[in-house]
DNA sequence: CCATTCAATGAATGTTCGTTCAAGTTGCGA
DNA sequence: TCGCAACTTGAACGAACATTCATTGAATGG
C-alpha cells in the first residue's frame, strides 16, 4: 500500500542515486529496452529490499522504541546483513523518517479519495474521510503508534515535513466542515477544532487501542465517534420555541 | 505539586532502604527525637535530591527523548555527580518510571477535587474537572509529552501502573456522564466513550501544542472543547414534536 | 573463459553510555 | 579533638551500538 510513493517520497536518500544515464541517447530498441528492463530490475529491487527494511524496523520500535532498535537487529529482523541497509538508507535516522513519512502518505491520499468518494453532503463526506483515516490508523497501528512517539526523534527538516503533511491530512476535514456551515447543515463551529478533533480521534484509536478495543471493534467506534461530532455541530431542526434555553451558551472564542 | 506521594510512589527504588534500625530499643525520649529528627532531614534531603533529579531527566528527554538522554548529562544539569543519582534511582528506567508517575499522579489528585468542589451537577462537574485536567497537563507539557513518548520504554510492572493510574483519573469523568445520563440532562451516551474523549482532548492540549496554541489560549480551549462535548450529548430540550428524530441512534454498546 | 560491475556480507572500529566503586568530604556526637 | 557514619565524587570498566570497508559471490557482456 503507497508502496511507490514511499520510495519516491524517501529517495532524497543514500548513494545509489546514480541517475539513469541511458535516457540521454541510444536509438537502438533493443538496446533500449535491455537498459530500460535493468533499470526497471533495479528499482522493483531497491523497492522490495526498502520495504523489507523498513517492516522489520517498524516492528522492532514498535516493541522497543527508536532507542531499542539496533541496526543489527533490523538487519537480523530483515534477513540481510547490516551492511545492506546502508546502501538502501543513510542512516538509523532515516530509516525512522521512512516509517513515518510512509503512513502519512497514505493518509494522504486515501482520506481524500474516500471523501470524493463519498459524493457532496458535508455530513456524509466527513463520515467517509473519517472512516478511511480511522481505517489506516488500524490497518497500521505500530506505525501510526511510531509516528507519535518518535517524531521529536527526528531532524528538524523531517519533523518539519511530518508536520506538514499532517496538515495536509486534515485540511478536507475543514473544508467539508466550512461547507456544511455556509449551507446552514451546521452550527458556526470552528472547522479547525472539529478537524482537529476528528483527526485525534483516528490517532487514538492506536494511542489507546489497549482501551478502546476490549470495549468495541473498529467500526463501532468510528460510528460512535463520528455520531458524536455530527451531534455537537449539526444545526438544532427546532427554530421554534423562544431563545430560552436554560443554559448558558457563551459559547466562547 | 505532589512531590511528596511521587517520593512515597517510587521508594521501591534503590539502596537507601537501611531501615530505621533505631526503632528496635531505645527508650530514652530524647534519644527518641534525636533520631527522628535525624530522620526526617534524611527524607528531607532525599526528596529534595529526587527532585532535584526529575527536573533534570523530564527537561532532557523532552529534548532529546529518553535515548537521548545520558546518566551524564542529567547529573550536570542537575548539579551533581553521576554516582549519586544511583543512591537515589537504582538506574535509568526508574527515573523515567518515577517522571510520568509524578504528573500521573497530579492528574489522580487534582482531578477529582477540582470536581468535588464543583457540586453536585453533572455538567458543571465535567466543566471542572475537564478544566482541572487540561491545566495540570499545561502547567507540566513537557512531562505529559513524555508519558505518551516513552510509556513503551517502561518495565511491563512499569507500564501495567500507568495503565491503572490512567483508568483512575477518568473514572470520575465516567461517573459524572452516568449521573448526567440517570437525572435526564445527558442523553444516552456511552460514559467511556465520552469519558475518553474529554481525556484525549486534554491530552492534545500538549501532544499538539504546535498547532492548537497559536489560534486559542488554553481557557478558550477549555471552554470550545467542552462546549463542544456537552452539546453532543445534552438531551434536547424539546420534549414536542413526535419520535421522529431524524437521526439514526444506534449508539451501539 | 576472462573482465567488469555491482549487490551483499560481516568482522572490525571508534565512540558513547550505563553502572560501579574506591576514595574523599562533611557533619555530628562523645 | 577524635571517630564514626552517611553523603558525595568522578575516573574507570565493559557492553552495546552505528557505521565502515575490504572481501566474496553472482550476473552480464564480449
Amino acid at each position: 500500500m503507497s508502496t511507490t510513493s514511499t520510495a519516491e517520497t524517501t529517495e532524497s536518500s543514500a548513494a545509489k542515486a546514480s541517475a539513469p544515464s541511458a535516457s540521454s541517447a541510444s536509438p537502438e530498441p533493443e538496446e533500449l529496452s535491455r537498459v530500460d528492463s535493468r533499470e526497471e530490475a533495479r528499482r522493483e529491487r531497491i523497492e522490495r529490499r526498502q520495504a523489507q527494511i523498513l517492516e522489520a524496523a517498524a516492528r522492532i520500535m514498535y516493541d522497543t522504541g527508536f532507542h531499542g532498535m539496533s541496526m543489527q537487529a533490523v538487519a537480523e529482523r530483515a534477513g540481510m546483513s547490516v551492511g545492506l541497509i546502508y546502501q538502501y538508507f543513510a542512516g538509523k535516522d532515516e530509516v525512522l523518517e521512512a516509517v513515518i513519512v510512509e503512513i502519512l502518505d497514505d493518509f494522504r491520499v486515501l482520506v481524500p479519495a474516500a471523501m470524493d468518494a463519498a459524493g457532496e453532503d458535508p455530513e456524509q463526506r466527513l463520515r467517509a474521510g473519517f472512516a478511511a483515516f480511522c481505517k489506516v490508523i488500524d490497518a497500521r497501528r505500530e506505525a501510526a503508534l511510531l509516528a507519535y512517539r518518535e517524531s521529536q526523534t527526528l531532524s528538524p527538516q523531517g519533523r518539519a515535513k511530518v508536520t506538514r503533511m499532517e496538515e495536509e491530512t486534515t485540511e478536507p476535514f475543514r473544508e467539508a466542515v466550512r461547507a456544511g456551515t455556509a449551507t446552514g447543515q451546521f452550527r458556526a463551529v470552528s472547522p479547525e477544532l472539529v478537524a482537529h478533533n476528528l483527526k485525534m480521534a483516528a490517532h487514538a484509536w492506536a494511542l489507546k487501542h489497549w482501551a478502546l478495543a476490549p470495549h468495541l471493534s473498529l467500526d463501532e467506534y468510528i460510528e460512535a465517534e463520528i455520531d458524536l461530532t455530527l451531534s455537537a455541530i449539526r444545526a438544532e431542526r427546532i427554530p421554534s420555541s423562544s431563545g430560552g434555553l436554560k443554559g448558558r451558551s457563551r459559547s466562547g472564542r
